[in-house]
DNA sequence: ATATAAAGTTCTATATATAGAACTTTAAGA
DNA sequence: TCTTAAAGTTCTATATATAGAACTTTATAT
């Protein structure tokens, strides 16, 4: 049971970690059981005691598990699940979203700026955009890293609105916009550099790369958000018959 | 600039090797472009010189980068990117995904069994179901592993089509079954050990987990499948105004 | 042929990861 | 109080990660 965990770079106490980390979430043991012992881990996964025994510092660091010598390690109370942002696959799921719950908002950039590399849908304008980057926080946790490009006239008109509040809710309760088509693609990719600073993550941790497009009755892109999330906040969830 | 890079228990090589590549990725440098030296590299980073030529080393193995001494560090051609699957937000078009181009699948069980947990909607057949646990493959590799539990009394009715065909086409295609509702839901996860041998992956590199259930006229489920993707092979696109 | 630039190697060094064994400390039951 | 069980520490050991410096090798321009 090692040529895996030893094919991969990470470090095996990590690897080890991980596997007693899932096998907690999956009830494998309860609250107030004991782990197999440090000499029982060590044999099964068969690597030194030392490695096991600091995969399960890690845990205990994490508030799951409880070591004590001449004891054991007990399992404990699993902290409480923070709820995943289930990203809505309609306009109005998404912005619904918001309403009842809004997030804190910091600014990072606001500047005139050209929407970078090909749209989902429809043209750009030849106005040009203007870009708000934010995070989005909740808890204190910065949850998301959102690009928002806003078509230039369209930002004048609503400027002070969409600086101070969530974007989604203030183009679909405003009158004078006129949405034609919209669209989201997520893809699963890699925490880069600066991404990783901002949603305190490692480089590298898994991020949810998400992009919502919004046309007018001309195709015109009159919003478009590139949104990082952690991966651990968010969730998708669709009707397959709608 | 090294905060975020030092705290993380990741190698710092394998972290520097992240960030050039998707510096890379996202065309920071060019086919045929070199990259700074390693003692740029070096400086920039914070790391020493070793740290960044086992970085660079990893990449060179990957064939994205070239590294010659008396020349220095140059871009490779991009290797074409594979595709990603685009899982689909229609029942219909989930099952169109599959029709141009058939995966390889491989059986790993086959017996009857009950369902894990609480499905997304409706509700468990007394009868119970049957369980076909597989992987699918394209051109060599294994991109999912896939847990389907058909409903008893379907499956019976339908054993030789669901053991050898992917089960959706089967479910849309026959007259016999009567779809009602239709659900799936997504999350970003971390790989185990036995879906990391599977995938050739490494223990806690991210995989996308899906959960698709279908159930007939009486809310009963009739089809429930546990699909763990590769991340970077799943892509999701969808109509925001549907 | 020579000089310059840059990767790569060797050296010395420390830190961390991992291994196995022996020993110590703590907890709990008899 | 004693015994047993299990975590934790120490020891010896090797491997790997990381650091900085000096040196070597290779490639290219002059």
């Amino acid at each position: 049971m090692t040529d895996t965990l030893r094919q991969s770079r990470s470090p095996l106490y990590l690897q080890i970690a991980e596997i007693l980390r899932q096998d907690l979430d999956r009830g494998v043991w309860l609250e107030g059981d004991f782990l197999p012992t440090v000499s029982e881990l060590s044999a099964k996964y068969s690597v030194a005691k030392i490695t096991v025994r600091q995969a399960v510092k890690i845990l205990d660091e994490e508030g799951l598990l409880k070591a004590r010598r001449g004891h054991g390690t007990s399992v404990l109370p699993k902290p409480p699940v923070r709820d995943r942002l289930v990203l809505g696959t309609h306009l109005s799921t998404l912005t619904d979203l918001y309403r009842g719950d809004k997030p804190t908002l910091k600014l990072l950039e606001d500047r005139l700026a050209n929407i970078p590399g090909k749209p989902l849908i429809g043209n750009l304008s030849k106005d040009g955009y203007h870009l708000l980057k934010r995070t989005h926080s909740r808890n204190g946790e910065v949850y998301c890293v959102i690009s928002i490009y806003f078509e230039k006239q369209l930002f004048k008109r609503h400027e002070d609105e969409f600086r101070t509040q969530l974007a989604l809710p203030v183009l679909l309760d405003s009158c004078d916009i006129d949405l034609a088509h919209a669209r989201q693609s997520l893809i699963i990719g890699k925490c880069d550099y600066n991404t990783a600073r901002l949603l305190k993550l490692a480089v590298g941790d898994s991020v949810a790369e998400v992009q919502r497009v919004i046309c007018d009755t001309e195709d015109q892109v009159i919003y478009l958000a590139d949104v990082i999330y952690r991966s651990d906040f968010v969730s998708l969830e669709m009707d397959l018959l709608a």
